[in-house]
DNA sequence: TCTTCCCGCCACAAG
DNA sequence: CTTGTGGCGGGAAGA
């Protein structure tokens, strides 16, 4: 109403002024409710929310105003007509500071924001019904303006694992301005952030960015909080008890359950200062706080599943203060929904639903890293620690294949029933994580298509694609893992161990011992790991059995193995140091199911590359990366963790079983501006002529890929190796291998070519690399979407001969070699932020933060920390 | 209808 | 007083 309003009386009034003024309003919240015909064509509109709907209301106004011309536009203000825009002249105004910084920066990265649709859109200097049908389209949903996709996007600004010598601070104004949305999006976002370490208050409006170095340790400090508050306990109490307590006497389970816990501080490990503080008024029912808690039930549960029910009721418990249950329960979870939305994007949790007799409730399933606890040092995330695990436990491909519809299911034939296993290593799961139960590491895909769907509908008027997990056997066929198929038995096996499971398992997360384990016993991947569906509250992309995994830890965590059976060069070439490019020089398997795959994903492709230039990008990839690699090469031993190098579980294991036929393969393709921030994976596994430097035959082919939103890829390591046979010297030295190789890829594009660089990989050395450094490499891998739109600059399509580096990122000045990533690596991997960068910096910073904030703000966990 | 959760008002804290 | 924070809950999109 007020909305319409002040624009109804913008339509009314002098036009100028009284247009400023209701804009800038407008943009303060957030709402672009501008007449578009009257936005600066220009200015990139991103993410923002624009209602169409209520934009109809002055159609008539639209085309009685006259379009004012781009050029006209801009002297009058950097383009106020983007909400972004808006703001940014707002804040401009308030701070000199930013607004020489938004001076220098240019609007925002088309990359970054889905709103590359709309500028094209915009381009229209008269909006036409078409055009607005369009925009009606395009307009952004709920859903993408939810909590959890900005939050992914403030995540790919920063690398997951900086340098420690890198500094990162965050401006909350300049992340809103460049999100487009209001500060208090960010705050929600940063509360969640800082309460695990990933950031920390540095100043009024600054926070420094730490990265999820300390996430093992602060994890392990809130695990055993959690324990200290018997959350389990309660946790296992109100589950029980609830269903007939809650109704008759709702106060009996606190009681019982809650230990008097409530009456203890809440964090304990928070600054001392911070109980006595008697600041305890709204500041103590922080969103931090309550994301501690949040946390740490999870890391207390054996489930490691809460139910959003439970977790409210227990931190409602907690905050004596609760006269009106019910305003409270909603409240609170209201909030829990916020934070397992930050959550989720840190990969961490992930939605699932729990079937009850009293029906289905939500609750969230913890994805993260779970063995932090082991005694003595942290381990290395879950990132890095799975990658060994998949290696050895997975063959064939995921191949993930833009698509539009990614939701739909059966788009693809379920052919291919049963594939065989390739792995001949030892029949028993030597999985690290077994003794970690049901609730050890899984391999979620589900999240990964989660934000890459997310992503694709983002852009999906701008088209991006939106994509179908298909897996590919070793012999070559494919699997659309979101066909709909039997999949009952998958979950009954999978979920054997686990109660839960059942309900909670879904296509995309797979155990990985289970998954293993089945491997092992079966030998076949006749099991589509399919999805519970139901359970999962959008429909995600199938995972089957046996197949390759697919890790997303995080956002920006993605995984891709593959194997190379009957290909021709399974793991022929272990040197390690290949850093030669071949990956393209295997031919593709073109399946039969893949050509239907084909048949479908091209139209969407197609159509993209339509109008926009940006969507020759698209189809141009940019860089790329990632081949197959040799067995030994990533044996778990060196993608283990790096920390622990191979002390990891069952190293020799895990080795000879990788060796044998699995390798990961794939392509990666840094995803250009054009992309809307999707990265490619190409399979590179099966042998494809294709791939060669001028093969034609790559022309029609549906190339295995994964589409993914940069970001994704962010905390990944980046596995690189040498697709040519021909052993590299493991030297350190700069890559060795030649320089970028470039690939034609028909179907891409003409223009397309896929720039293999060297310099791009990081190259693991067989047993000198030892634990390899995923994080290393993540770091590096990291940066690639942030940093390759950001500060490198986008390398155009057009340019193919541009070696486009991948693993060499702006923030590591050095050559990136295994050497020199080892070298950092252990010593800064599980160090605490603090340690990472400069000790007594950061302690200084901290402890500077913690003076100048409020009690709130002194929560700090004891990141650190051996006890 | 129920679940999610965006949005932004407004209180409180900091400067 | 102004600006920074962020609690809170209405209400609407989405399922």
């Amino acid at each position: 109403m007020e909305v319409n309003c002040l624009t109804l009386k913008d339509l009314t009034s002098p036009r100028q002024p009284r247009l400023d003024f209701a804009i800038e309003e407008n943009a303060q919240k957030e709402n672009i409710f501008v007449d578009l015909s009257r936005m600066a064509p220009k200015t990139p509109i991103k993410n923002e929310p624009i209602d169409l709907s209520k934009q109809k209301i002055f159609s008539p106004e639209r085309n009685p105003i006259t379009p004012v011309k781009p050029a006209d536009r801009q002297q009058q203000q950097a383009e106020p007509w983007t909400p972004t825009a808006n703001l940014k002249i707002l804040i401009s105004a308030a701070s000199p500071d930013i607004r020489d910084r938004e001076k220098k920066k240019e609007l925002f990265r088309p990359i970054e924001n889905k709103g590359s649709a709309y500028t094209d859109s915009l381009q229209l200097d008269v909006v036409g019904d078409s055009a607005v049908d369009r925009f009606e389209k395009q307009r952004p949903s709920r859903k993408q303006k939810s909590l959890g996709l900005l939050c992914q996007k403030f995540l790919a600004r920063y690398p997951s694992y900086p340098l420690s010598s890198e500094k990162t601070t965050i401006s909350l104004d300049e992340v809103a301005v460049s999100l487009g949305v209001e500060r208090r999006r960010i705050y929600d976002i940063v509360n969640v952030l800082e309460s695990l370490h990933l950031v920390s208050r540095v100043a009024k409006n600054q926070y420094g960015w730490h990265g999820r170095h300390s996430l093992p340790s602060t994890l392990r400090n809130l695990q055993r909080l959690g324990e200290e508050h018997k959350y389990e306990e309660q946790i296992a109490h109100l589950q029980q008890k609830e269903l007939d307590l809650m109704e008759s006497k709702s106060g009996e389970w606190r009681k019982d359950a809650s230990v008097d816990i409530q009456n203890q501080p809440l964090l304990d490990f928070s600054e001392p200062s911070y109980h006595s503080s008697s600041v305890n008024s709204r500041k103590d029912k922080s969103l931090r706080i309550m994301s501690q808690k949040f946390v740490m039930l999870f890391l207390v549960s054996k489930t490691k599943m809460v139910t959003l029910d439970v977790a409210a009721k227990i931190l409602i418990e907690e905050s004596q203060d609760t006269p009106d249950q019910s305003i409270k329960f909603k409240t609170k979870v209201r909030r829990l929904y916020d934070i397992a939305n930050v959550l989720t994007s840190l990969a961490l949790i992930k939605k699932v639903h729990v079937t009850e007799e009293r029906g289905r409730k939500p609750a969230f399933k913890w994805i993260g890293p779970v063995d932090f606890s082991s005694s003595g040092e942290e381990r290395m995330d879950v990132s890095a620690s799975v990658l060994p695990e998949l290696k050895r436990e997975t063959y064939g491909q995921i191949q993930v294949c833009a698509k539009r519809r990614l939701a739909r299911h059966g788009s693809i034939s379920p052919a291919h029933p049963s594939v065989r296993v390739q792995r001949k290593g030892n029949s028993e799961p030597s999985s690290p994580y077994k003794e970690q139960g049901s609730g050890g590491f899984s391999l979620e895909i589900g999240s990964l298509a989660a934000v890459y769907r997310q992503k694709m509908e983002d852009s999906a008027q701008g088209k991006a694609f939106a994509g179908e997990l298909v897996l590919q056997t070793p012999s070559g066929s494919l699997e659309a893992a979101t066909t709909p198929a039997p999949s009952s038995s998958a979950d009954s096996e999978y979920g054997a161990d686990n109660p839960l499971v059942h309900q909670v398992f879904s296509v995309a997360h797979v155990d990985l011992q289970a998954f293993s384990a089945q491997n092992n016993l079966n030998g076949q991947v006749g099991i589509p790991l399919r999805p519970v569906a139901s359970e999962v509250d959008c429909p995600k992309p199938a995972l089957l059995a046996g197949q390759p995994l697919v890790y997303v830890p995080s956002t920006s965590l993605f995984m891709l193995c593959g194997s190379l059976p009957e290909g021709p060069s399974p793991g022929p070439e272990r040197d390690s140091g290949g850093s030669g490019a071949t990956v393209a020089a295997e031919p593709l398997p073109v399946p039969s199911v893949q050509k239907r795959l084909r048949k479908e994903r091209r139209p969407r492709e197609e159509e993209p590359a339509t109008k926009r230039q940006s969507l020759d990008c698209e189809d141009g990839p940019l860089a790329l990366v990632m081949p197959k690699e040799t067995a030994s090469g990533f044996t778990s031993s060196e993608w283990g963790n790096p920390s622990r190098s191979t002390e990891t579980e069952k190293p020799s294991k895990d080795k000879d079983s990788t060796k044998e036929s699995s390798l990961p393969q794939y392509l990666y393709v840094q995803s250009p501006a054009g992309l809307n921030g999707f990265s490619v994976l190409l399979s590179s596994g099966q042998p494809s002529p294709a791939l060669g430097p001028s093969s034609p035959q790559l022309s029609p082919i549906s190339v295995p890929c994964m589409v993914l939103p940069s970001p994704t890829l962010g905390p990944f390591p980046v596995l690189y190796s040498p697709t040519v046979p021909g052993p590299t010297p493991s030297a350190p030295g700069p890559l060795p291998s030649a320089g970028p190789v470039n690939f034609s890829l028909p179907n891409l594009g003409a223009a397309t070519h896929l720039l293999i660089s060297p310099a791009a990989v990081v190259k693991p050395s067989p047993s000198t690399l030892a634990p390899a450094d995923p994080q290393l490499q993540a770091q590096h891998s990291l940066h690639l979407s942030p940093v390759v739109s950001r500060s490198q600059k986008v390398i155009q399509p057009e340019s193919p001969a541009q070696p486009v580096s991948v693993v060499k990122l702006q923030q590591s000045p050095a050559p990136v070699t295994p050497k020199g990533i080892r070298r950092t690596h252990p010593e800064t991997f599980f160090k605490t932020p603090g340690s990472l960068r400069d000790p007594d910096l950061k302690r200084r910073e901290k402890s500077q933060s913690r003076n100048t904030t409020s009690a709130q703000r002194r929560l700090e966990i004891p990141s650190t920390g051996p006890d």
